[in-house]
RNA sequence: GCACCCAUAGCUCAGCUGGAUAGAGCGCUGCCCUCCGAAGGCAGAGGUCGCAGGUUCGAAUCCUGCUGGGUGCGCCA
C-alpha cells in the first residue's frame, strides 16, 4: 500500500476526464506528474507538479489546469482541499482516515509493509565481493560485501527477482602465486623452513592450508619440479581460500546465491565463444595501441595485439583481449563472463566494483552492449574506500606490523549488524570514515543505536502494555479506534510512516540502498520526538488510563517497529528488542 | 595528457533523477530537566550549494568550460 501511488492515480483519472471532456488535449503524456511530500508541512499533506507539468504540452496555463484539477479532485472523498499554490503546484489535504489507515495496513502486512512491485519479476544479477581467493577478506571487502547484499535484498523488495552471485578469479597468476605460497608451508609442515619469496604472500593463514596438503599428499611433492605439484596446489589451496571466504561471509550475513568460476571459462570454448560473436559484429580486430599519453611507461613498445573494438560503444580507447605472449587478458574472461549471465537470460545486470576499478566501467559496459545487442543494461556500482578510525584517530593498515584488519576483524569487534549499518550510512560512491569507537557509542549521532534504541522503546512500551494485560499482538492492535489518532504530533509521525513505500521504490530506482538508512534514521528521530513530548504531554504517551485509546497509539507505536523492522531487513540487520 | 568519481553550514554529511523559504547531526549560543517515558529535552544563530556561463516557468540537481581533491590508464586481476 502506497499512499502517494494512490492519490497519484487519483490525480491521473481526474487527467484523464479533463482530457475527455476537452479541458485538455488528448494524448498528453502524464510521466512526469508527480504526487509528493511538500517540502513545508504547512503546505498541506501532498503536492503535485500536475499543472507545471502539463503546462506547456498543452498550452495552457499551470494556474488555469490548477484551478480545473483541483475542482475535480476535490469531488473525491479521500479529498478535503485542493489550494492551487506559488507557480501552480497544487497543495492537497487528505481525509485523516486515510492517514490513520496506514497504520492499519502496516500492521497488516507487518514486514512486508511497503513491498513494491516496481521490478515487474525482471530478473537481475547482482555481482559483488568477486575477491581474489588468495587469502580471507579483509576490511575494504566489507563495504562491497555490504552494499552489494543490500542492493540485492532492496531489489528483491522491490519486486525484481535477484541473483547475488561471486565471480571466482581462479584463473589468473594470482592463484599460481597462491599455490607457491602453500607449497612453501607444505615444506614447512614437514619441518623445513619456508622460503617466503618476494611477491608470494606471507599470510600467517596458509600455514593451516600446508598442513592439510601435508595430509592430503604426504611427502611426494617434496624436492619437486614445479610442474609437478603446481595445478593440484592451486586447485587445493582455491578451494581452501573460497570456504574460508564462505565463512566470513557468512560472519557477515551474506549468502551467494552462484559462484561463478572464472577458471571454468577456460577450455570450454566459451571465451572463444563470446569472442565469436563480437567477431561477428567486427568489434575484434589485430592492432597496435598508443600508448596512454602523458604518462608512457618505461617499457612501452608497440606491439600488435587482438583487440576489442569498445570504442564503438563508448569507450575512450579499444581494449587487448589478448597477451602479446597469445594468453588471454583477464578482459577476456570477464567478458566470457558476462556473455553467460547475458545467456542465462537476465534483463538486468549489476556489478559492484572497488573504486579502484573504475576504468573498466566503460569497457564491461561496451562488451555488455555489443553481446546482447543493447537488450540487457549493466549498472556498475562503484564503492569507495572505507578509512578506518579508532578513537578519532586514523588507523593505519600494515600487513607488516600485525594491524591488517580482516572482515573477521571487524566483525568480532563491532558486530555484524553494526558493521553493516554503518557502511550503508554513506552513498557507495563516496568515501567511508568507520570509526570503530564511534560506532559503537550510545548516543544521538550514532545512527546505528539511534534507530535500534527506537525499536527497543517500543518494544518495552509493547512489553508493558502486555504485562498490564493487554492483547498487544498486531491484529488486535489492527482493529482499534484508529481515528483517535488525531494529533498533530501523532499524523506527523504517521506521515512519516506513510512515506516508507515511497522511499522504497525511490532507492530501488537509484539502485542506493544507503537511502534507506537515511529514511531509517529520520524515522527514528520523529518516533524519539515523539516519545519525548509525551514527558510533558502526559496525553502523547502510549500507554493510557483508556484502554481504547491505549490500543489506538500502540498500534501506532507498533507499526512504527514494523516500519524500522522492515528496513533494518533490508539492510540485513536485526532489530534490537532492548538496549543494554 | 585522457577518463571516471567527488566538491552543499565551522566539522561530518543528507537532499526524492528539475520544484516552493536548501536540511540533519556534531560544535556554538540561550533556556529547561535531574520525573527510570532512562542512556537528556526545547529553541536560536550559522549557506553566493567550488567558480563562470548555458538550457527553462523553475537548477544544489541537467549541459559546457574552468579550479581544487581522489582513482585509474597495453601484455596484473
Amino acid at each position: 500500500m502506497n499512499l502517494f501511488n494512490e492519490i497519484r492515480a487519483l490525480v491521473l483519472d481526474c487527467l484523464q476526464a479533463m482530457m475527455e471532456a476537452g479541458e485538455l488535449p488528448a494524448g498528453l503524456d502524464m510521466a512526469a506528474v508527480a504526487v509528493e511530500p511538500p517540502r513545508d508541512v504547512a503546505h498541506g499533506d501532498m503536492a503535485t507538479n500536475a499543472a507545471m507539468v502539463l503546462a506547456r504540452p498543452s498550452g495552457r496555463k499551470p494556474r488555469e489546469i490548477a484551478e480545473a484539477l483541483a475542482g475535480r479532485l476535490g469531488d473525491d472523498a479521500r479529498i478535503l482541499s485542493a489550494e492551487v499554490a506559488g507557480p501552480g503546484f497544487l497543495n492537497l489535504r487528505l481525509a485523516p482516515s486515510l492517514w490513520q489507515g496506514v497504520v492499519a495496513a502496516a500492521l497488516a502486512a507487518g514486514r512486508d509493509f511497503g513491498r513494491s512491485d516496481l521490478g515487474a519479476g525482471r530478473r537481475v544479477n547482482v555481482e559483488f565481493v568477486s575477491a581474489n581467493p588468495t587469502g580471507p577478506m579483509h576490511v575494504g571487502h566489507v563495504r562491497g560485501a555490504v552494499v552489494g547484499d543490500a542492493l540485492a535484498c532492496l531489489l528483491a523488495f522491490a519486486g525484481w527477482q535477484v541473483t547475488r552471485e561471486y565471480y571466482i578469479n581462479d584463473g589468473g597468476a594470482q592463484v599460481d602465486v597462491l599455490a607457491r605460497s602453500a607449497y612453501e608451508r607444505y615444506r614447512e609442515a614437514h619441518g623445513l623452513s619456508p622460503e617466503i619469496a618476494e611477491g608470494l604472500y606471507p599470510g600467517d593463514y596458509l600455514i593451516e592450508v600446508g598442513e592439510a596438503l601435508k595430509v592430503e599428499f604426504g611427502d611426494r611433492f617434496l624436492n619437486r619440479p614445479e610442474e609437478e605439484w603446481l595445478a593440484a596446489f592451486r586447485d587445493f589451496a582455491t578451494e581452501r581460500m573460497m570456504a574460508m571466504i564462505r565463512d566470513d561471509l557468512a560472519a557477515l550475513g551474506v549468502q551467494m546465491d552462484v559462484y561463478a568460476s572464472e577458471k571454468a571459462l577456460y577450455g570450454t570454448g566459451k571465451i572463444e565463444a563470446a569472442l565469436k560473436r563480437l567477431r561477428e559484429q567486427g568489434l575484434i580486430y589485430e592492432g597496435v595501441l598508443e600508448p596512454p599519453k602523458g604518462k608512457t611507461p618505461e617499457d612501452w613498445e608497440p606491439r600488435e595485439q587482438t583487440l576489442f573494438r569498445s570504442t564503438s560503444h563508448g569507450d575512450d580507447v579499444d581494449r587487448p583481449v589478448k597477451k602479446s605472449d597469445g594468453g588471454w587478458t583477464y578482459f577476456a574472461p570477464d567478458i566470457a563472463y558476462h556473455w553467460d549471465k547475458i545467456e542465462r537470460g537476465f534483463d538486468d545486470l549489476i556489478d559492484v566494483f572497488g573504486a579502484d576499478h573504475g576504468g573498466y566501467v566503460k569497457r564491461m559496459k561496451a562488451a555488455v552492449a555489443a553481446l546482447s545487442a543493447g537488450r540487457v543494461p549493466l549498472e556498475i556500482k562503484l564503492v569507495q574506500l572505507v578509512k578506518l578510525y579508532k578513537d578519532g584517530v586514523p588507523f593505519k593498515m600494515s600487513k607488516r606490523a600485525g594491524t591488517f584488519v580482516t572482515l573477521r576483524d571487524v566483525v568480532e569487534m563491532v558486530g555484524a549488524d553494526v558493521t553493516r549499518f554503518v557502511m550503508l550510512t554513506r552513498k557507495n560512491d563516496a568515501p567511508l570514515d568507520f570509526d570503530f569507537d564511534k560506532v559503537l557509542e550510545q548516543s544521538r549521532d550514532n545512527p546505528v543505536w539511534y534507530v535500534q534504541y527506537a525499536h527497543a522503546r517500543i518494544a518495552s512500551v509493547l512489553r508493558k502494555a502486555e504485562a498490564a494485560g493487554m492483547a498487544v499482538d498486531d491484529a488486535t492492535l489492527a482493529r482499534a479506534d484508529l481515528a483517535r489518532l488525531d494529533h498533530p504530533a501523532e499524523l506527523a509521525l504517521i506521515r512519516r510512516l506513510a512515506d516508507w513505500p515511497r522511499q522504497v521504490e525511490i532507492a530501488a530506482r537509484a539502485q542506493e540502498p544507503h537511502r534507506i538508512a537515511a529514511y531509517l534514521g529520520e524515522l527514528a528521530s520523529e518516533l524519539h520526538t515523539h516519545w519525548n513530548r509525551g514527558n510533558d504531554e502526559p496525553g502523547l504517551r502510549f500507554l493510557q488510563d483508556d484502554a481504547g485509546v491505549s490500543a489506538a497509539k500502540l498500534a501506532l507505536a507498533r507499526a512504527t517497529g514494523v516500519v524500522i523492522s522492515a528496513g533494518l531487513a533490508i539492510l540485513g540487520v536485526v532489530p534490537a528488542e532492548e538496549m543494554r
